[in-house]
DNA sequence: TTCTTATATGAATATCTGTTCATATATTTA
DNA sequence: TAAATATATGAACAGATATTCATATAAGAA
C-alpha cells in the first residue's frame, strides 16, 4: 500500500482517491494528449485539416478555401506540422500541404461524431 | 458550376479550390467541432476525464488526485458539464461527477492512441 | 443556532494564443 | 537583372482562458 504523497491530504473518500490516484496516467502523457486536442482546438486548424482530407493543397488556396489570409494560414500550417498532423512538398514556389496519416481523419470524424450526438 | 463568392479569388489551382471550397463542410459544423476537441485541450480537464474514467468521484478528491485546488476544479467541472461531457449527482454536501457516455472515453483513447504513435 | 465542511462562483490577474502587419526569402517571369 | 508571386516569420496587439482569491451557499455536526 503507497503512502499519500502530498502534504495536506483530506480526502472525502480516502483508499478510492489515493487507489485513483496510483492509477493515472502520469501527467507528462497526460500533458501529451491534452496538447494534442488542443491543435484540434481551433477553428482554422479544423477548417485545414478538413479540407487536407478532401485534398492536398497549397497555402493561398488554403487561405481561399477558409476565408482566411495567406499568412494566418502558413502560422497554423506551421504548428500542424510541428504536431507531426500534416506534410509539405515543395513545388517550385508553391508548397502543397497534405495530412500526415490516416489517424488525423480518424481523429476528426470521432470528434464529429461527437457533436453529432448531442 | 457555382460561381466564385469571394471578391478577390485568386487560386493557385483554381477548379480544384474551388471544388473543395464548394465540399467543406459549414463553418458552424466546423467550429462545434473545434469547441469540441478544445474541451480536451487542456491538462486539467483532461486529468479530470481520465480520473473519472476511472471512478466516479467528487470535487475534492478531484482535487486531490489531479495536484489541485477544490476551486479550480470546480469550475473545470462547470466547463465541461456545459460541454455535456460529464454529469453529476449530490448526496448530502457532496457532489460526485462521472462521465456522461462512452464516447467521451472513446476520443480520449484515440487521442491517446494517437500519441502513442509519435 | 453556531461552526465546520463541500462546493460554487464572480472578479482580478497572468498567461497563452491567433491574427495582422511588415518584411524576408525563394522562385518564376518579363 | 528587375519585378512579381508564394510562402515564411518575427513583433505587436487583441482576445481568450486558467488559476487564484474572496466570498457565497448549502448541508451536516456540535
Amino acid at each position: 500500500m503507497a503512502n499519500c504523497n502530498c502534504d495536506t491530504c483530506s480526502c472525502i473518500n480516502e483508499a478510492l482517491a489515493k487507489n485513483v490516484k496510483k492509477k493515472m496516467l502520469n501527467d507528462d502523457t497526460l500533458f501529451d494528449i491534452a496538447e494534442c486536442f488542443k491543435i484540434f482546438g481551433d477553428s482554422t486548424r479544423i477548417k485545414i485539416i478538413y479540407a487536407l482530407k478532401l485534398s492536398e493543397l497549397c497555402v493561398n488556396d488554403l487561405a481561399f478555401i477558409t476565408n482566411s489570409t495567406p499568412s494566418a494560414i502558413s502560422h497554423q500550417l506551421r504548428i500542424l506540422k510541428q504536431a507531426k498532423l500534416v506534410k509539405s512538398k515543395k513545388v517550385g514556389k508553391i508548397v502543397y500541404y497534405s495530412l500526415k496519416d490516416n489517424h488525423v481523419i480518424k481523429l476528426f470524424e470521432i470528434g464529429r461524431e461527437h457533436i453529432e450526438e448531442l
